[in-house]
DNA sequence: GCCGTTTTCGGCCCGACTGTTTTCAGTCG
């Protein structure tokens, strides 16, 4: 029985009793259920006995062995008859939940969106206690937009959004210091929305400058110290800002950074030292409201190392302390192994890439530019190429304090063979191998592709390698465990491409990849001076992964890089 | 429903905002 199946099973449960208006607690109860299955890393086999798990007792431990034996439970079916299945998606109504979900059902007998659609014209809805010509007109104006509603937004739109927030916020003078929260701030792929936390002591003023300094669609809300609205973007996106007196900044920014599994984590941590945190401070055993002034201070005072907000998940990174200063960081990069210049489709010159990438700091660095397969990109020629390569060498001679070495990111063709032969590649420093093209190949053919360049031994890394955009394209489908297990027999080294666009490989095959010890390169893949800031984001996203230092080929010094390239 | 040497009963993270009320329930993050 898939793990998978098993979760979904429970969480559905969980939804059902909602609706049902069961005690909160007890609905909890199965939500915690399913997340300490899916946080434990083993199959339903390898864990066997599941009670043995902490949020799992014998009464879920029986739902969960009928659901295995028979792949159904009687819990669910029972509840599945006095639940119609219509209520579900009305969960999804922002404003609405279990219990006035499960009184609309009682009381108008609305099992549906269209029933609740047809009540809130006739006005019957508004009758109801609780329930008044504001809900009513809400949810009418909420079902109608229930199509339309941009899901969760991917990072490289969020970042746009957030720079111009944050320039906003930058001009209003009352603003003692402010900062972007939520999943952005952990560097999550996608976001639902964005969260600000705003320290100052004229609430007033900041909201007044603030909200007419946006572009509002609607608001959501806007009290004392929290303001909801939606904006009008290409694609309307909700933001939430937070109002706090500048000595609760940190702990305001903590809290609203979260994520919610870590705080609540963190939140039982304080308890259990006889501390209760909010995002006011830290209110201590005898009485008095702790503040800080940093996070740093913050996780000290509950005895903990900090933690970035990358590793913000699932609270289970508490218990990973010891690992943090073994974590990748930004200060360990020296080199970046992928970029392009205006020889193939890059914005700025050899030269500036160079200097760009010395005044980095970097040790080394490798120019990457197209093969003559991408027409689009003015992929080199091979003539073109070994001409380039000749300037690589002189500009290297010529260039103190970074070495510049000479490589390629060649396309591996829909027909399986290399855009480059053999004794061109042998020239060069670094080779990339990756797929540009036929991305709807069969996956038998895609993973053709990939082993053609695994086996070539002048090959030493594959770039992206699913082919992904978040949020937009899942790429070619690759099965990525094989990809990684030949990664290991051919010593290869696989890319985290640190384009917010790509975040190619995701975390979970990081994960993977740091397990079978596949060696990692975090690259920005830059066609530009201002592209080689991603990095930051590429090791932020690493972190995620909890992929260590020693995983990471940029963290490697020139001549370990090399002796590595040698085997 | 789950959990526990402060507990086998009584908690379960904490606070803000809205819309409904006239002191609060429900929802959200």
């Amino acid at each position: 029985m898939n793990k998978k199946m098993v979760i979904k099973h429970l969480e559905k449960i969980a939804m059902y009793m909602e609706l049902k208006g069961e005690n909160p607690f007890k609905v909890s109860a199965f939500r915690k259920a399913a997340q300490a299955l899916e946080l434990d890393n083993r199959s339903m086999d390898e864990i066997g006995e599941v009670t043995k798990l902490k949020g799992i007792g014998k009464g879920t431990g029986e739902i969960i062995t009928e659901f295995v034996d028979t792949g159904r439970s009687e819990v669910l079916e029972e509840l599945q008859e006095q639940v119609p299945k219509g209520l579900v998606p009305l969960m999804k109504i922002p404003g609405m939940g279990g219990k006035k979900i499960a009184k609309l059902y009682k009381e108008l007998g609305i099992d549906s969106a269209e029933s609740l659609q047809q009540a809130c014209l006739e006005h019957r809805v508004q009758k109801l206690a609780g329930f008044g010509p504001k809900s009513e007109e809400k949810i009418l104006t909420e079902l109608l937009a229930f199509e339309s509603r941009p899901g969760r937004h991917p990072i490289w739109k969020t970042e746009e959004t957030v720079a111009f927030i944050e320039g906003i916020l930058a001009e209003i003078s009352e603003v003692d210091r402010f900062s972007v929260a939520g999943s952005f701030r952990r560097t999550k792929e996608t976001s639902k929305d964005l969260d600000f936390i705003i320290a100052t002591t004229a609430v007033e003023a900041v909201k007044e400058q603030l909200l007419g300094a946006l572009p509002i669609e609607k608001t959501i809300a806007s009290g004392d110290t929290k303001v909801s609205v939606t904006l009008e973007f290409d694609e309307a996106i909700d933001v939430d800002f937070r109002l706090v007196e500048p000595a609760a900044f940190i702990t305001a920014l903590h809290h609203f950074t979260g994520s919610k599994d870590h705080n609540v984590k963190m939140r039982q941590l304080a308890k259990s030292q006889g501390k209760k945190i909010s995002e006011y401070g830290v209110e201590q055993p005898d009485g008095t409201l702790k503040t800080f002034e940093s996070e740093e201070d913050f996780y000290a005072s509950f005895g903990l190392p900090y933690f970035p907000p990358s590793v913000r998940e699932t609270g289970q990174e508490l218990d990973r302390a010891d690992a943090l200063p073994d974590l990748v960081t930004l200060e360990d990069i020296r080199s970046d192994l992928h970029m392009h210049t205006t020889w193939s489709d890059g914005a700025h010159s050899l030269p500036e890439m160079v200097e760009a990438c010395r005044a980095k700091g970097y040790e080394y660095m490798v120019i990457t530019d197209h093969s003559h397969y991408l027409k689009v990109a003015n992929g080199l020629s091979p003539e073109r190429l070994i001409e380039q390569n000749k300037e690589i060498r002189a500009l290297n001679r010529a260039t103190e304090g970074i070495e510049v070495l000479s490589g390629t990111e060649m396309d591996i063709l829909p027909d399986g063979t290399l855009d480059f032969d053999d004794e061109l590649l042998s020239q060069l420093d670094f080779v990339i191998a990756s797929i540009h093209s036929s991305f709807s190949q069969p996956r038998e053919k895609i993973m053709e592709r990939l082993l053609t360049a695994m086996k070539n031994p002048h090959v030493d890394m594959i770039a992206h390698p699913t082919g992904r955009i978040v949020g937009q394209r899942n790429g070619y489908d690759p099965d990525v465990e094989q990809l990684l297990d030949w990664a290991a027999e051919y010593g290869k080294i696989v890319e985290l491409n640190a384009s917010p666009y790509r975040l190619d490989l995701a975390v979970e095959y990081l994960e993977m990849a740091q397990e079978k010890g596949v060696p990692v390169a975090i690259n920005t893949d830059a066609h530009s001076i201002e592209g080689l800031e991603v990095m930051e984001i590429g090791v932020k996203h690493a972190q995620k992964a909890w992929l260590r230092k020693e995983n990471v080929v940029n963290t490697w010094t020139l001549a370990q890089w090399k002796e590595f390239l040698r085997k």
